[in-house]
DNA sequence: GTGAAAGCGCTAACAA
DNA sequence: TTGTTAGCGCTTTCAC
């Protein structure tokens, strides 16, 4: 009796307290809770009213104990590659797939794991059984991650692919070979021949399939990419700067660019600026860029051209997909999403190359 | 016994299985890996060492059950303020944050709360039981959380701080006021009179700082902040540009710009660079800016000049601090620490005022 | 439709 | 120094 009487003014009260405050069993109080069906309408109704009246919640640690489930996903950064959680990109696919997470009261984890030792920091996460199921960041070509995961049993989605590895897994990607291709052959319509493209590092998947297609585009019209006119590289404002200076040095400079991040672009800017020249009127650029927030609520950039698609819903995507793996049979086939970038042209290009 | 035979073909093992294998009781296997001084050494080192070798983690579900503890820290970022998670600096933050729990075997939960309701998220989050403590990112001058958390008894640790608020809280902030303070210093030591001043929104209290430290330096060289050059708002490279545009507009357009992030700085430099001006030769331009990282290996950026400090920093001493606050006993003072933030004096700073 | 009771895998008194 | 035992608060068979 005391113990129910103290139970209101604690901050938080268990289900035993809780059941004895409505008269009902622990039991049905957990049934009617955890929508079970066996449970009349009424007692479901009255105990969820009250449970919210009363700010009940049941313990998640307890609940994670008795149904062996985590009602958690991991998101794992290598420190290693430190770049990449300063990525505005990854931030729009976090807070999409966070959405997702708090909608079906799940818990998100992010895991900065330092590179030393991936795999035992994968075997830990397993072991310890704080997580149900991991989204792979930034996969590399043939990266080691996903047989490992294979190997523990514990479901992923990688956002990206590993374009090396031929065993089937789950992943969400954007089209990025074909948003490539599509802003080159912009650019070839309107005439221009010598297309810088500035990258971001090979090993990483997403930009290996950036640079095919555009190597593919070109090749469909007979021409190659000049390697003077392909820089692979962090992509930040200074390497952007750089590689755009030496592309407009050479005896043949471009006529347009491809630039991999906004970042990159803004750095392009900079070196196209200090030759003299006029974006948009000297010279062509366009960058890709995926849903990079600062850019949007009506911010008037007409010098970029942008080839944006939403990361964040591919962060709603791969969660979504996720859960649902977790959720369901082991032995289904692992979905994939191929989302299409959208493109968006704005002012920046000019038709005719200089 | 077959238990015991299958327990090494299992992914996951539990301890009682585990220390059947070595012949001990659980307890003791426990209190060896949990680090209690009542271990003989060599029990420990061997118990160490077969927990290794044959991969044994104790469930962090039970042991969160047991403990009472969640061994587990909520970063928690509104969803309204969806800037909020975009922003690289908060992106560092977290990066050193998450190093420091990762060292202490602590899980980072990120939640994205809808505003809708913050209140109840917190006293959801509280009563779940899956945090011990919070981090607050970007607190408002009033900011509501920090008596709601303090009327939950939930450990919280502020990065920033809430002006209008009078009780004490633990805190950990860069030195805005004085980082700003000194770069109007700079300016004026070298006769700049006009200074446009491109500040965050005014409801942060960082924003509010950063004013404020350059009016304090105007004031005591009997300046007053001119209305015309003073614009707070998002901070996208599109507001930076309008803003600066406007400003070079006026019939008496500043002779220098000191910006709130490097991402205005980049709509800056195209207002100036636009009107045909030189950043550096025309015009000074002073970034403020926390440790951006896509500025950092070796980017030549001679035309910014920036103070910064280490957000990343900043968020390993807020990490720390909440796990003390949380291992402690909840009596004890809060902790705060100010940070003095770097200047960095680059090229572009223009000795003398055209 | 509801309740009693037995765990989930660990930790922490208390004993030895 | 080590082991025995009783929970932590929930879920989930199994009876009623």
């Amino acid at each position: 009796m005391i113990k129910i009487e103290t139970a209101l003014n604690r901050a938080t009260m268990t289900l035993k307290e809780f059941s004895a405050l409505l008269g009902l069993s622990p039991t049905t109080v957990s049934r009617a809770l955890g929508g079970y069906p066996e449970v009349r309408k009424a007692t479901r109704d009255h105990v969820i009213a009250e449970a919210k009246r009363l700010n009940y919640h049941p313990d998640a640690r307890a609940s994670r104990l008795a149904t062996g489930r985590a009602k958690a996903v991991g998101h794992v950064i290598p420190l290693s590659s430190g770049h990449q959680i300063m990525n505005p990109v990854f931030a729009d696919f976090i807070s999409g797939a966070g959405e997702v997470y708090s909608r079906h009261d799940h818990d998100m984890i992010l895991s900065i794991v330092d590179g030393v030792d991936e795999a035992a920091s994968y075997r830990t996460l397993k072991s310890k059984g704080s997580v149900d199921g991991v989204i792979v960041h930034g996969p590399h070509l043939n990266d080691a991650r996903i047989p490992l995961l294979q190997e523990l049993n514990m479901p992923f989605v990688v956002h990206g692919r590993a374009s090396d590895i031929t065993t089937p897994y789950a992943w969400v990607d954007v089209n990025n070979r074909r948003a490539f291709a599509r802003a080159t052959n912009f650019l070839l319509d309107f005439g221009h021949r010598r297309i810088g493209l500035i990258n971001g590092i090979e090993q990483m998947d997403f930009a290996m399939r950036r640079r095919r297609g555009v190597t593919e585009a070109l090749l469909a019209r007979g021409l190659a990419l000049d390697p003077d006119l392909f820089f692979a590289g962090e992509m930040t404002e200074g390497i952007g700067y750089a590689a755009a200076k030496t592309m407009l040095s050479l005896a043949t400079p471009p006529t347009a660019f491809i630039a991999s991040s906004i970042i990159l672009g803004y750095g392009i800017r900079r070196a196209i600026e200090e030759k003299g020249l006029k974006m948009g009127r000297d010279i062509s650029v366009i960058v890709h860029d995926d849903d990079l927030s600062y850019l949007k609520n009506g911010d008037d950039v007409p010098i970029f051209t942008a080839t944006r698609s939403s990361v964040r819903e591919a962060g709603r995507v791969a969660a979504a997909m996720l859960l649902q793996m977790i959720a369901g049979p082991r032995d289904a086939p692992p979905p994939s999403r191929l989302l299409e970038a959208e493109l968006i042209i704005g002012q920046s290009t000019c038709p005719i190359p200089r």
